[in-house]
DNA sequence: AACAGCTTGGCAAGGGGTTGCCAATCCTTG
DNA sequence: CAAGGATTGGCAACCCCTTGCCAAGCTGTT
């Protein structure tokens, strides 16, 4: 039950190598670490005896010289949130295709565990994406000048950041219902911490004015199936005839609710979700959601902090620093005609041939 | 968008602290890790010095001299699936209750990667958690030498793992089956690297011999929605009335083909998933399935773990080393009584009166 | 008052690499 | 053939913290 030091094999370290070939432990670590530092010929040798001694470069003494730690962090609220999921995919893959480790933290929707974590990662990973932060911006452009930071659903000024534009995409719901007939709708909000959810309720209202349609916010609910009740309760409560959920989780809860109080989706109710998780295809009916490319803002987020990090100088016109990726909506069984709905409005803009 | 060295504060380092109330790094430091090692006096001087300063100790000068990391990770052969999705939650959330950090690591169902892995990562954590190892035992053996290991869903002789009990839980489902009249089954197997696949097959077999009745193993398929559909193709072929799937995924991917060639479920063909993972419960119809404890056998993975790390000294009775986790048959709506069955056969083990 | 035994704090040696700086070599070039 | 420049490799300091060992200071005992 001995480990890294049993009688079997002491670590071999980086002057067991240059001992072996008569040789400073600096070219060494020149030939395992910096290309073209050494002659080809010397690096071979070194290669070779590294390989014969069974070196395993120590990560933690190189960071500790170098800075360097060669891992990422993702902080998300929730691990549990098949949302993200999708990020987690995204963010583990394109960091381990970059050769870096991933180190993921879950805070809990905690905004203390979550500045907490931002403090303690921040010496021990080269750069951290933090997805849908229940933080201030204040505390996450402190965050970010002790760390690269990427965030991912959010804007703050000075800092890096990847958005899935999910209130475009509302709107675009919103006009999906109007030229169903539904003439109100409701808005059932994720966390009132969460600034992609007060966006989107913005761009709701906005459209919803334009549309001539009234608008409802409800909640703010926790993002997850088990709320989805309660939002449905609320939409029933309030006599919309479609509902624009924060998230398919939400959404998802939801339906099950309807059927129980008898509602039919979509015939008594559309019901619209957001993201396109995992299972929004198979549950029942389909839902009609607004298709977020999570898995890619994963990637993107990745890619954005990494290349920060390459520029080790200075010049390397800093990549881009902001990315708006676009949603679209998936239309699938759960929303249809408004009830009693004649299809006669064509131009939707105004519905007043009551 | 300089780090850590910017001109606005320099790292502080224990040296900083010790000597801003004038004492060694030796006292710091142990005020800081070794409770009870200094005065009670002394600690408060240091900790109220440490947090004036904004000291942040350094995890990985930590680590080169104390051995310890504080980190675990969990080694999965695929983030995307879901069943690892309550692993990662259940290693993640004991980790964090017990301050280790969780490094997670996708394999992509790759040997080759998965050994790296394993090497690699043994020098920059304190333990790993391996989920569904495509590895032999041999290297699982080798590399728990290295490194404090647990398995999930594997056993192999003096590695600790903790394995839910599919196989007995399939058992069960068969006998579910036969009592709905199936008396022809088939196993859509996974890959053929799993442990656990092979296992469930042998479990399947000896009861269908038990129980009197045919089952036929189809496969390998890789354990995703999208070989679904082969796998329901390749049971409509065998004309089986019902089948056990090697996962939810599988199963869930089946659902849609069935309904896509008019096969009926459950009353032309009962289907029986695994795992119960997000979604079985609403997809459609809802997954009659085998219910494990995912999440659970991650923290109990997790804590095997680190029990086994703080045995620092030698004594302390070493924690089980072996868990075995029963898993329990959830019947919704994706079974029922095979085609035509009258519902005579009330003693199940001989089904002589067709 | 002398001594034993315990508590508390300091010294300094690493832990395993990285890297700035310098010196020796080697290759060009005039 | 000499001088200048580019390569290549070595020395040694340093990254930040932990820990074995030792000494000083206390307390209490006889």
């Amino acid at each position: 039950m001995r480990h890294r030091d049993g009688e079997s094999q002491a670590t071999v370290t980086i002057s067991d190598v240059a001992r072996s070939i008569g040789v400073a432990t600096s070219t060494v670590s020149r030939a395992l670490t910096k290309p073209g530092r050494v002659s080809e010929a010397m690096r071979q040798r070194v290669l070779t005896a590294a390989n014969e001694l069974g070196y395993q470069p120590n990560p933690h003494a190189r960071s500790l010289t170098s800075g360097r730690t060669q891992s990422i962090a993702l902080v998300v609220p929730d691990v549990t949130n098949p949302y993200f999921f999708d990020l987690i995919r995204g963010t583990q893959a394109q960091a381990k295709a970059r050769g870096y480790r991933h180190v993921l933290v879950d805070t809990e929707e905690s905004t203390e565990m979550e500045a907490a974590t931002l403090t303690e990662l921040s010496p021990s990973v080269d750069g951290i994406v933090v997805a849908a932060s229940r933080l201030p911006d204040s505390a996450l452009l402190g965050a970010s000048e002790r760390v690269p930071l990427v965030v991912v659903n959010r804007e703050i000024p000075g800092v890096p950041s990847v958005v899935i534009d999910t209130p475009m995409g509302m709107v675009q719901a919103l006009d999906h219902l109007v030229s169903f007939g539904h003439r109100s709708v409701a808005y059932l909000a994720g966390p009132a911490t969460s600034w992609s959810s007060r966006k989107r309720w913005r761009a709701i209202q906005q459209a919803a004015r334009r549309l001539g349609i009234t608008a409802h916010s409800i909640g703010p609910f926790s993002p997850t199936r088990a709320a989805g009740a309660a939002a449905a309760d609320a939409a029933i409560h309030h006599g919309v005839t479609a509902c624009l959920f924060f998230n398919d989780l939400l959404a998802i809860g939801s339906l099950q609710r309807f059927a129980e109080r008898g509602v039919r989706v979509p015939e008594d109710m559309s019901v619209v979700g957001c993201d396109d998780i995992f299972g929004a295809d198979f549950c029942h009916p389909p839902l009609t959601t607004l298709t977020a490319p999570i898995e890619h803002a994963g990637r993107v987020a990745t890619d954005m902090l990494l290349a920060g990090l390459q520029t080790a100088g200075i010049d390397v016109p800093a990549p881009r620093q902001r990315e708006k990726l676009p949603t679209h909506l998936t239309i699938r069984r759960s929303t249809g005609p408004a009830p009693g709905w004649t299809g006669l409005s064509t131009n939707s803009t105004q519905g007043n041939q009551a």
